[in-house]
DNA sequence: TGTTATAATGGAAGCGTTTCCACGACATAA
DNA sequence: TTATGTCGTGGAAACGCTTCCATTATAACA
């Protein structure tokens, strides 16, 4: 059934040079040009392929990277992704993606290190950086992504920041009151501190301002389903010119919906600022916070890579500033 | 700086036995029940790991199965993937989730085999079965999700009945004209005749019944925007008692929104029905068709590893029943 | 007690690479 | 001509395991 495999042996053989100048051909060492050629010609002929594993045993690098995920649902963190993984293809590594879909799996991730000892780096998304914390040991490099933590190299965003930068905004227009609408996370493993903090940076320039900003005005909705019918209507028509602050995109979008429905306009009878900016909210006009997509996953590859090539460089982290899209919404 | 690492030989010498022992301890070979503590209780004391790649060389087997999937956003898949992890677990196989999130990944997978020479099985999930045909070797069984496919086992849910299902249920209602809520697919891996089987079942079983469904009764969407205000308000207004059928939970929780702001009830002024029986639709009381979530990663799992143990098993499909639950909105 | 069948064990060979060392060929300088 | 590098090359050793075979300990029985 399973005929034998051809080895780097075979190859040596028929083009009748040695294993060492086989392997040298494969990894780029230093070959005559002819015999190289020669080599070349004989693998595609053979249709001869390097086995991983003996690759690696015998010391090889395995070029991949493990990129640890949560449960994603966002187009916003599969385009981080996307970005990234776009990066370190040009650097010839390849993309290990370990979703945390269950408990069952994060334990699995934190003892058995064969995943591990698998790679040359970590990327950490989305996650809570207590999982460093944790029994997980990596002597490879590590980049957390969208998360903060001064023990390894990491992107994030400022939400505080944003929080402060949609308040500022929304205080330059004729607002009566100020609203916040507010989920928390449905994974578990994102111990979803972004939304708290722009909500903090949110009430705290309002307060600053002079402004009320009392727990009533923060709106809880169910993160899938986001705010109800009624949630919405009361915070459109409870005041005139109410401002409000979605925490992200979609549930802006329900407000959009719904305040159509009842012929309100959106930047003169209310005011609404979303989070994200996804691809749809430019057609719809929404004002909302741009989070630096590709930067996001380019530079946290550019970090990875610069320390699996040089692991003595020290850690690094940078912040990259939400910035506010204006639109027709505000 | 990279201390030696520990390795069977060592764990041996320590305890006083031969490499083959320690080795038929890790792997369940016959030991004597002593012997077995003594070398268990050694590689704790050491600290121990097995090293993958050796052990893999060796003719050792990897216990790891390749899931590959699309770069999915909603619920649903996730829990399939969720149920199917939980399954193979039991039989202490692993998961290495191969997300298609851009055409270069794809290409990756097809070309590079190191992918697939480390696993004992492959899972394709929600995956147009094309990916067959192209250039990709596998030796390995291969099992789809929510595909069909005579090459290979798999399990599927017969969309065109879940149309038929949905029409039958609304033809018992009053109803003056009927509609339905469509969108193509947002992922180029995912040939979404899904949605087209729906339609095709549920215009069909209309028309066998003497209605009329003509191509103006189909609704376009955006998929990840849903139906616009002014499509589902028109299809809400246009006559007495419309009856819907959205092809996602999604869309018709925004027929609902948009329904509850005018003022008009579901199952009374209008019927809807949506698809997938996410698990906020029982709080909205909508009526839907339950996908068998669990079913479908546990029989996944199931058909794999059958044909994992003894390969000659022949493949076998496996239809799943679409399940009309019946709520408040008809 | 001795004989035979059976279970448990030690260790060499082999898995397919990379890496390192030694060596020959050839060029350059004295 | 001889000494001194430099480049290209072949092949053994090592990576850490599994597996198989030969060997020894143990059990079963007469």
């Amino acid at each position: 059934m399973k005929s034998k495999n051809i080895t780097i042996r075979d190859v040596a053989r028929e083009a009748g040079v040695g294993v060492g100048t086989v392997s040298r051909v494969l990894n780029s060492g230093s070959v005559k040009q002819d015999t190289r050629q020669k080599v070349l010609e004989t693998i595609k002929r053979l249709g001869y392929k390097p086995n991983f594993f003996a690759r690696t045993l015998a010391g090889g690098k395995t070029d991949r990277i493990l990129t640890i995920m949560p449960e994603v649902k966002s187009e916003f963190h599969w385009r981080i992704l996307e970005s990234f993984d776009h990066e370190i293809d040009k650097e010839n590594f390849q993309s290990i993606i370990y979703p945390l879909i269950s408990r069952k799996r994060y334990d699995a991730l934190i003892s058995n290190p064969s995943f591990i000892q698998e790679v040359e780096g970590v990327i950490i998304m989305t996650i809570t950086p207590d999982i460093l914390d944790d029994r997980f040991e990596v002597n490879a490099p590590v980049v957390l992504i969208e998360e903060k933590s001064n023990k390894c190299s990491c992107v994030y965003l400022n939400n505080r920041k944003g929080g402060r930068i949609v308040a500022n905004h929304l205080l330059e227009r004729n607002i009566t009151k100020y609203y916040a609408i507010y989920s928390s996370a449905a994974n578990p493993f994102i111990k979803n501190e972004h939304m708290k903090d722009r909500i903090i940076g949110y009430r705290d320039t309002l307060i600053d301002a002079g402004k009320l900003f009392e727990d009533e005005q923060i709106i809880y909705a169910d993160y899938s389903l986001g705010p109800s019918n009624e949630q919405i209507k009361k915070m459109l028509t409870e005041t005139n010119r109410p401002g409000i602050f979605a925490m992200t995109d979609n549930f802006a979008l329900l407000v959009l919906q719904v305040a159509s429905t009842i012929g309100l306009s959106p930047g003169k009878d209310f005011f609404l600022v979303g989070y994200d900016n996804q691809s749809w909210t430019e057609k719809a006009g929404l004002t909302t916070i741009e989070q630096p997509i590709e930067e996001f996953g380019k530079t946290g590859a550019k970090l990875l890579i610069e320390r699996i090539k040089n692991p003595a460089l020290p850690i690094r982290q940078i912040e990259f500033p939400p910035l506010l899209i204006k639109r027709n919404t505000t």
